[in-house]
DNA sequence: CTATATGATTATTA
DNA sequence: TAATAATCATATAG
């Protein structure tokens, strides 16, 4: 009973000043006589330890067989399975949270709104066509404008579907390696299903990053893709020459207030052969350039001004209109209203 | 090849 | 929700 306290001091006197350390304990022994042969096994068990890599196989699994068969192995396993017992419950609860990880969630979502990793959609690239020229409204060309792109993302789709299913597979065959490796284990060692269960676990987890960056990258080639045959600002064309003309007619007569009605819209690109939302975004480009920098379309104001003019006067048979065109901004121009910097060089 | 023109998209605003 | 402003990506002129 007093023995507890001497070991600790008897041997140094003066008591290292903070630091007792174990290994320091362990090597002088304190030359307690019930402590020499425990030293000795403790000697022994350190010994083949360090030279257990040494051996051959052969030689461990002779060894591993004759612990398995030894008389004492089944009271030391259940030992060894109690004090387990006690212990695993410190580690239990440490790691449960499971958090549904947006950003995997993100790209999930992303994968299946493009159709990568949705249902496959098979041979049935007519009915695809059909859904798409549906879903179009009277986009006839869609599908054929996009054919490629399709065939581009199929082909995006069948790498993913491949490596999943390789990283699939993977995964099961490693998780079932080592389910065997712990079942043979738990034959010298106690392990519980839940150990086994958080290795499971491990493991699925350390997959699933894999097969995030799968999906990463894939999300990646289906964006380049997007932009690189989507994007119709790459295929821009620009308008032809009757079509412009049309459009620049309307807007210089209509220059205190250069905003077709939709109705005028629908008819401005009937008659240029384009859509109403081309010619909103012409007038809504034109607007902002010409209020811009009108020094420039200065010119360009005059001639359709002329151009109105004499059109007007054929009409009316009617040619001494004084009307002066050098300057048209002199009217009420009131979508000028707020003219923030006329950045004039 | 460089600079400008131009149609389309995106973000912001009222 | 449409207009605006900024920006992109290409077309075209020089």
């Amino acid at each position: 009973m007093d023995d507890q306290p001497r070991l600790m001091h008897s041997s140094h006197g003066v008591g290292m000043a903070g630091h007792p350390g174990l290994a320091q304990h362990m090597q002088d022994g304190t030359g307690g006589a019930d402590g020499e042969g425990r030293k000795q096994d403790i000697g022994d068990i350190l010994q083949q330890i360090m030279t257990i890599t040494d051996q051959s196989l052969d030689e461990a699994q002779a060894r591993k067989h004759a612990l398995n068969c030894h008389r004492m192995k089944p009271a030391l396993f259940n030992v060894l399975c109690e004090i387990k017992e006690k212990t695993v419950l410190s580690i239990r609860g440490a790691q449960e949270e499971e958090p549904p990880d947006a950003q995997l969630m993100r790209l999930d979502n992303m994968l299946l709104a493009e159709g990568v990793s949705g249902p496959e959609k098979g041979g049935g690239s007519a009915a695809a066509a059909a859904a798409a020229a549906a879903a179009g409204g009277g986009g006839s060309d869609n599908s054929v404008e996009h054919s490629d792109y399709r065939a581009k993302l199929s082909q995006i789709r069948q790498i993913y579907h491949t490596e999943l299913e390789k990283y699939e597979q993977a995964c099961n065959e490693f998780t079932t390696h080592v389910m065997n490796l712990l079942r043979e284990q738990s034959r010298t060692r106690p392990i519980s299903p839940k150990e086994i269960e958080r290795m499971v676990g491990i493991i699925h987890r350390k997959f699933s990053s894999i097969q995030m960056q799968l999906k990463q990258s894939t999300c990646e080639a289906v964006m380049i893709l997007r932009s690189r045959f989507l994007d119709a600002r790459r295929k821009r064309r620009n308008f032809n020459k009757q079509a412009t003309e049309i459009l620049n007619e309307y807007f210089y007569s209509h220059l205190s207030n250069p905003y077709p009605s939709e109705e005028a819209k629908e008819e401005l690109g009937k008659k240029c052969s384009i859509t109403v939302s081309q010619v909103s975004n012409w007038f809504g480009n034109k607007r902002i350039r010409y209020k811009k920098n009108i020094g420039k379309f200065q010119e360009e104001a005059n001639m359709y001004a002329a151009k109105t003019a004499a059109t007007a006067t054929n009409v009316s048979t009617h040619g001494s209109q004084a009307n002066s065109p050098s300057t048209p901004n002199s009217a009420g121009d009131s979508f000028l209203c707020d003219q923030p910097d006329a950045k004039s060089t």
